[in-house]
DNA sequence: TATTGTTATACTCTATAACTATA
DNA sequence: TATAGTTATAGAGTATAACAATA
């Protein structure tokens, strides 16, 4: 029960790339994350392009639609932003009309979060986008397996 | 048959931060996936700090040791990092006496990467943290499921 | 005194352009 | 001229420290 799946031979002094012996990282799921990561984004980046969105921004907007009020320090870490980084991104997002900050009344250091019409709007289209996204990154798995992955991620993840 | 399966109520003015609703974000793979590699990639730097290692030399070590005289070209488009940020890696990891440089005798342009025994060594007490930080890692999920995570991760992705 | 939000700033990671030497 | 490696440099993402306003 030999394990050689990868061609035999070929070994020569220069490597050709697709003959490498890359099996120790195949088992690596750190490693494999990092690589299904990167085509996610890469992906996001091309799909939604037109209309401005990042995967930052997008999770911003998505969790502001659905938690309408929310403060900052929540919001910052929910997403595994520092709230410095995340003021920068919503100052942006404000004065770019998608977003509204109002002083709580009941404790006038807390902010809350809303989204304007225009910014509604802009997650109401990104969101039509995201369907056809994800079965395109994820088209070499069955139904089936896409939701075994996504169970499994939310298994091991707190949130 | 309501989908309602966070508790209902509590829903004031100041989000609690636990009453959030997140379903839209945990049924996004991208979102999801970047939890994950966050949560590897913080708890390898926990693990291996003592050695050194970060994330993209460890993948650099296992490469060479298991193709010695790769070149940095092949190493970068494998690990995804461009080759001028890979280079910058490899002098350290070459100042500090872990690898060593050849040129080729059949083409003096290109170079093939080795590991010195000292490097050889470090990569060698790294693996013997792998197993143990993987089951950490992983510690929610059954021995089943991380293998049909592995598998799922490998299926979709090209490498 | 402690907390929320904010600014300023430094550091790491990543990306692009241009150069050297070999082919 | 094309390719492999390298350098220099700019940009994006992420980190810490310190401050203002409010509790």
């Amino acid at each position: 029960m030999s394990s050689r799946t990868t061609r035999p031979g070929a070994k020569s002094a220069s490597q050709p790339e697709n003959s490498l012996d890359l099996r120790a990282l195949q088992r690596t799921p750190g490693f494999m994350l990092r690589l299904a990561q990167l085509k996610f984004f890469e992906g996001f980046y091309e799909e939604f392009a037109a209309l401005g969105l990042t995967p930052a921004t997008y999770a911003i907007f998505v969790v502001i639609r659905d938690n309408p009020g929310v403060p900052p320090s929540s919001l910052a870490s929910l997403l595994r932003l520092r709230l410095p980084n995340l003021i920068k991104i919503l100052n942006e997002l404000e004065s770019s009309g998608f977003i509204k900050r109002n002083r709580s009344k009941s404790d006038r250091r807390a902010v809350e979060l809303m989204l304007t019409p225009k910014g509604a709007k802009l997650i109401h289209d990104g969101a039509s986008l995201t369907e056809p996204y994800n079965r395109k990154m994820l088209a070499a798995l069955t139904e089936a397996e896409q939701r075994t992955l996504l169970d499994l991620l939310n298994r091991m993840l707190p949130l």
